[in-house]
DNA sequence: TGAATATATGAGCAATCATTCATATATCAG
DNA sequence: CTGATATATGAATGATTGCTCATATATTCA
């Protein structure tokens, strides 16, 4: 049936025992999940390989990618729900920047991932 | 309108000039989306984060992760897909491991992302 | 104050996704 | 060959997502 164990007994009881303990908590997971899934989207990914270079307003942006602003802003919400970017005003408009180095990194190494093979 | 450029006349046209070459080809932001989508769901990320220590077959990952037999399949067929992990087979099961060295980088970058702050 | 501008956001919709259920394939033991 | 077991997969479904369109908010300028 669907949720039944392979055939009950484990097929290798250590290596789950060894397992187990190493597991991700739920909260983690979803947290790590999140945070990838900030960067799972062709349009978020190029937003944010713009950012990686200089901070940009919301209007620059949407020009560089050929996207509508209101698609570009409802994306920025996104990555900055999930503390991806950070803004700052500047009169009517609002700049845009990766919010620290780990996400520049985290880019750059799935940039690799992607190049390198 | 909605795909009107701001004002027509970008704000900050030299920066806009200055990003557009680094603008992500969209073959390669097509693909690197994918491969941070692969990481985007709890289910996979607990996935790698066993698989990160030590292979281990469908059936161990399904009881240690208490997931059904199918979901784990098919979840490993997204990452096979992905080229996140590699597999062998021995007898009637599979061995899963991650696929490269790359992927481990990935996970644990996002993993001090979420746990360092 | 009122018009113009930059950005944000809610509703709605088509597309994608993660899972379950049922079943297929592949391997082993007899 | 037959029965049991490990894994894979197709269809179906409820949930999520990315965009557009219309509109709201915030700021500046006159």
């Amino acid at each position: 049936m669907s949720d039944e164990r392979c055939a009950e007994t484990y097929v290798h009881e250590e290596r789950v025992q060894a397992a187990l303990p190493h597991v991700l908590a739920d909260v983690t997971a979803v947290r790590l999940a999140e945070t990838f899934k900030a960067l799972s989207d062709p349009s978020r990914v190029r937003i944010v390989s713009l950012l990686a270079r200089s901070e940009l307003c919301v209007c620059d942006l949407a020009a560089a990618l050929d996207m509508s602003q209101s698609a570009v802003s409802h994306q920025l919400r996104t990555l900055r729900d999930l503390h991806l970017v950070r803004w700052r005003r500047e009169g009517r408009q609002i700049f845009y920047a990766l919010d620290d180095e780990h996400v520049t990194d985290l880019f750059e190494r799935g940039l690799e991932h992607v190049t390198h093979e």
